[in-house]
DNA sequence: CAGTCGATTCACT
DNA sequence: GTGAATCGACTGA
């Protein structure tokens, strides 16, 4: 008999939990994604925390709008939003319905399709930064606003989808400030990774922009 | 309705 | 380490 990978979704219940909880309890865990071309899976290395409450730092923080509205649907959606004008970045919704919050998804080792993750990041260096980074991650796993609002707790066949698998255990977990993030949003340890995994993206501090001409 | 800037990445120096 | 790329959401007048 073959061995065959489980591929049962997390249930939703485990994202209807505080974000605080849930988005530790990712790292490790596979996201598979399905596209037209084959399977991705990528295993999630790097998360952070958004918490649209009390979070300066969330998109949700100011309210509903017609980009952050799947955060505040129900848990285990993705939200998917376009920022500088050309990336995308992806966050599994956390929570009740209500309680605006997620986790972006920063890093991860592909573990399934690495052939297919390298023709849309033809820039990466070696596999270890195909998903270094949240709009390298979007890009390996070709995320886009179309799939913004996807469930991924089904098992049907839908283009996303996180497993349940095995996370790893709490003494392999590292936190941080979160990457990027400005004003008072920027003190919280909210990042989460797996101590001295090597696919794990660099910290950096937000850096404003400069004043165009 | 114009101005500002972003949960970033990449090419260059 | 620095600056450009690039566009749409959001803000405030």
């Amino acid at each position: 008999m073959i061995a065959t990978p489980d591929r049962t979704p997390l249930p939703r219940e485990f994202f209807a939990r505080p974000v605080l909880e849930v988005a530790p309890d990712l790292l490790g865990r596979v996201l598979l994604r399905t596209t037209p071309d084959g399977p991705i899976a990528l295993r999630i290395t790097e998360v952070e925390a958004y918490d649209g409450q009390n979070d300066p730092g969330s998109h949700a923080y100011r309210g509903r709008t017609a980009r952050n509205g799947v955060m505040f649907g129900p848990p285990g959606h993705v939200y998917v939003y376009f920022t500088y004008g050309m990336w995308h970045c992806m966050n599994l919704v956390t929570g009740p319905v209500g309680t605006p919050s997620g986790a972006l998804l920063r890093a991860g080792e592909i573990v399934e399709g690495a052939e297919l993750a390298r023709k849309r990041r033809l820039s990466a260096r070696n596999d270890k930064e195909l998903a270094k980074g949240p709009a390298r991650l979007a890009t390996a796993l070709d995320v886009d606003r179309a799939l913004d609002g996807t469930d991924a707790c089904t098992p049907d066949d839908t283009p996303l989808r996180m497993l349940t698998g095995t996370a790893v255990p709490s003494g392999q977990v590292s936190s941080g400030p979160r990457t990027g993030v400005s004003g008072d949003g920027a003190v919280h340890p909210w990042r989460f990774w797996i101590t001295d995994d090597p696919t794990v993206s660099p910290y950096r501090a937000h850096t404003p922009r400069r004043r165009s001409s």
